[in-house]
DNA sequence: CCTACCGATCGGTAGG
DNA sequence: CCTACCGATCGGTAGG
């Protein structure tokens, strides 16, 4: 045994402790300044309010992160890390083409109704923060949202292979048609609490489908 | 003569002099304070910043205003008198129904296009920072967003009357789908620096009013 | 990871 | 409208 200390421990308590509670104090730290900066944005997310909810002291938030670009740029990783989690591996699982698409839509929605973050999807509350402000926030945050945009895309160019989508239209055009869809609902949603606009928006995007499809 | 000080004074300097520079300073400072909230937001924008760039000192500021929540508020009201003279009284100078409805959504991209206001539209930028926060801010800024709805519900409803959009059709589904339009352009036009944004918002509109459309 | 501290800046006030 | 100030809080550091 190379590690007597910790096996010693793990046969009282289970688990190798303590690197295992770095890495989840890190992690619940981070969930924590993501939910924070959604509705505080990451410049209204402070050092110090943050350690109060974790129950640490600013220091030591400080020992994990240095600065407060870093926790804000790590914090982009981890609400990514959720956004994908939760919205776009379960729509992968669906058949490419509209299938995934309508799934890639619909799961969203349903994160924005969840309240996974309270102030409503982490993208796009920080995405209006950070639009007009240049810099390495806005930039990772512009990617990530070329990433999520690039997924409708190739569901309607799949959507144009199967024929489900007629060969004239531009895939671009379209993702754009259907994401709208998402950012209207977004702002109805959380700007006047109208859960109606989540079911105008599945609504919304079956009117631009239509309109393109090839089977009309 | 009722006001004979007022013209006095305008017999030696043109123009009532002392009330009018107090109102014409105080819309500059509005003026200002829309524009720098429009990127730093209502809460990003410090009252110690503002008086440095209208070159006043703080507390010229707080003769004006009193307190923070005071010049935020008169802040969203003169955005909204610029979002008036330049986007909405223009398109209400066009016919009722489709014609008003197209300029209400054109000039609303040009607003954006041009940059007005540094942080793009106001009421967007804005409303992504106070739709998860509850107070006199936000339930101000949900007021106007909803008189905005109603002008494009409004011009659905002639629309309807005029026999260009279908009777079936629910005109809160067609604003909310025209306005995503302008949500989804907005968001890449401003995260992206995406002009092309501006155009598939147009004719993402068109789609939506010709899937609506009585005469197909 | 902690306590204890730094200078800068926040919104706001006193007194003129 | 100004100068001069208030306590609170900001991001960040020293030293352990």
């Amino acid at each position: 045994m190379t590690n007597s200390v910790e096996s010693r421990t793990s046969d009282r308590k289970p688990g190798t402790r303590r690197r295992a509670d770095g890495e989840q104090s890190r992690r619940a730290i981070l969930r924590a300044a993501a939910e924070l900066a959604s509705v505080e944005g990451l410049e209204g997310l402070s050092i110090a309010a943050l350690a109060d909810r974790v129950g640490l002291s600013k220091s030591g938030l400080y020992a994990h992160f240095g600065s407060k670009e870093e926790l804000q740029l790590q914090t982009i990783e981890a609400a990514r890390e959720v956004f994908a989690e939760e919205v776009v591996r379960p729509a992968l699982a669906e058949p490419p083409g509209l299938p995934r698409l309508r799934a890639l839509a619909h799961r969203f929605l349903e994160h924005v109704e969840r309240g996974t973050f309270p102030g409503g999807c982490f993208f796009a509350s920080v995405g209006a923060e950070v639009d007009s402000r240049p810099g390495p926030l806005r930039d990772r945050i512009a990617a990530i949202h070329r990433d999520w945009s690039g997924q409708f895309e190739r569901c309607l160019v799949e959507a144009q292979a199967s024929r489900d989508l007629e060969s004239r239209a531009d895939p671009r055009q379209v993702a754009f048609e259907v994401m709208a869809m998402l950012a209207g609902a977004h702002q109805s949603f959380l700007l006047q609490g109208d859960r109606t606009a989540l079911e105008r928006a599945k609504a919304g995007i079956e009117v631009v489908l239509e309109s393109h499809s090839a089977r009309r």
